[in-house]
DNA sequence: TCCCTTATCGTCGACATGACGATAAACCGG
DNA sequence: CCGGTTTATCGTCATGTCGACGATAAGGGA
């Protein structure tokens, strides 16, 4: 059952078993970003086929001697011009399905990165054009391409998940943000209003969230909101929940 | 800076660019169960270098045709006998340092399992021995081959994390259980104590976590205990906090 | 029967939250 | 200069959850 007779100069490496059948293997990204008050994601238009002429996420094939990460970073700068690195990088989960690609068995290992607008400029170098597509309707009537939209909506649930019990909105932020830049934020990623004096409460409250720089602005209109700085709280204690997520009223 | 004279003959496939460098591709499964009132781990002795004789966990090379889910579980059949499916799989993360595996490039999909114990006896067929491990101490001196004992730990995190927000704890459970042997779960997981009143109180106050069936069980000594199943909850609303998790006080 | 063990129900105070009122401090148009 | 508008920030209050822990129920064993 185990040896199929595969050819062994296509066996992966010389010290693995001749059996062991090698896979393309690439990386993918859903990069998130604030633009024009609307979440966007980053699309990059194909070139080449298969899906040629079709919007999909920024990605590519990992190099041999690269590291998953390593190469998500490179992709993105390769194929957009966004050379600094997000200010929030994780992987995603990896897709598989043997048909996922038709040119043949590419497995794909999706990263989630969140960056600031300011931080990911977009220029794209490699790709033939590449966008920022605001997440509601991306890749609208035909889709993106392969398994893509799947992906993205995987990324967007885990950021909405992860806006609930982690810090990571600020990852959105400039530098130097109020608390209603950061609440903006998560009225976009979790679509719907909150209240500004509850998430004032929430959020100045919850020690190691915002470090306050005791400098104001009136960027925003009205009174002077003071201006702070993302802390070094990894995690929330307790959660900010969702208001959809209330699942017994 | 694209193609560098990768012979055409590696080419993962002929859709495929020729720079693309193919991969081996494999799976690994931290399968947990509770066995002798503690949180054990399945390992398997590796009967090939590397790592000759050490312990490992369970896993295997994707084949062509094949989702890497389905190759979880059939590398779980096959090296531990392990035929039924487990009460509860996801996907962990993807683990491809350039160095890990010492024969080549080899990147592996790590899977999450848990499963009562009667829904894995382990009775290994392939690999030259497989046992249970209890997790405190598992791979102890030499530890476990390649990265596994990493994984193991953000297998062993993932858990713990999942605990708190989901009824995924009821996968270790046989069909009908008492509230304190689910209680006993969450200790045995999580390390430490919890008041079995309020434990009480708290998962049979969430909604869906928990069907009672009517009948009641002496089998833990003392008053009787009401058998129950599990609900059909996927995520508990608010989430049971783990009481180490508290950085306030 | 007394005791021991475990299950289950209740009570109380601390605290987080949602709804929402009130005040502060900038701007603007007149 | 002044009132109106906008936004920021602070407070209040009812509700709900949680941790700590007392009290009672219902078995088994000596």
């Amino acid at each position: 059952m185990r040896s199929r007779s595969v050819p062994a100069a296509v066996a992966a490496s010389p010290g693995l078993p001749v059996d062991v059948v090698p896979i393309a293997l690439s990386v993918d990204l859903v990069l998130l970003t604030v633009r024009d008050d609307q979440l966007c994601v980053l699309l990059v238009r194909r070139g080449i086929e298969p899906f040629r002429g079709r919007w999909a996420l920024p990605g590519g094939f990992v190099r041999p001697q690269e590291d998953l990460a390593e190469a998500a970073v490179r992709e993105l700068a390769e194929e957009t011009g966004v050379r600094r690195r997000p200010a929030h990088l994780e992987q995603l989960a990896t897709y598989g399905a043997p048909a996922r690609d038709p040119r043949g068995r590419v497995v794909t290992v999706a990263f989630l990165a969140l960056a600031p607008l300011s931080q990911a400029p977009v220029a794209g170098t490699d790709a033939a054009a590449s966008r920022w597509a605001p997440v509601a309707g991306a890749g609208d009537p035909p889709g993106l391409a392969f398994d893509h939209q799947a992906i993205l909506g995987d990324g967007l649930e885990r950021a909405r998940a992860k806006f609930e019990y982690s810090a990571v909105a600020t990852a959105f932020c400039e530098p130097e943000f109020t608390v209603a830049e950061l609440r903006r934020i998560y009225e976009l990623v979790w679509g719907g209003r909150l209240d500004p004096r509850n998430f004032h409460r929430k959020v100045t409250g919850t020690a190691g969230f915002l470090v306050p720089t005791g400098r104001f602005t009136t960027r925003d209109g009205g009174r002077p909101a003071e201006l702070y700085r993302r802390g070094d709280a990894g995690v929330l204690h307790p959660a900010m929940l969702r208001p959809t997520a209330r699942p017994n009223p």
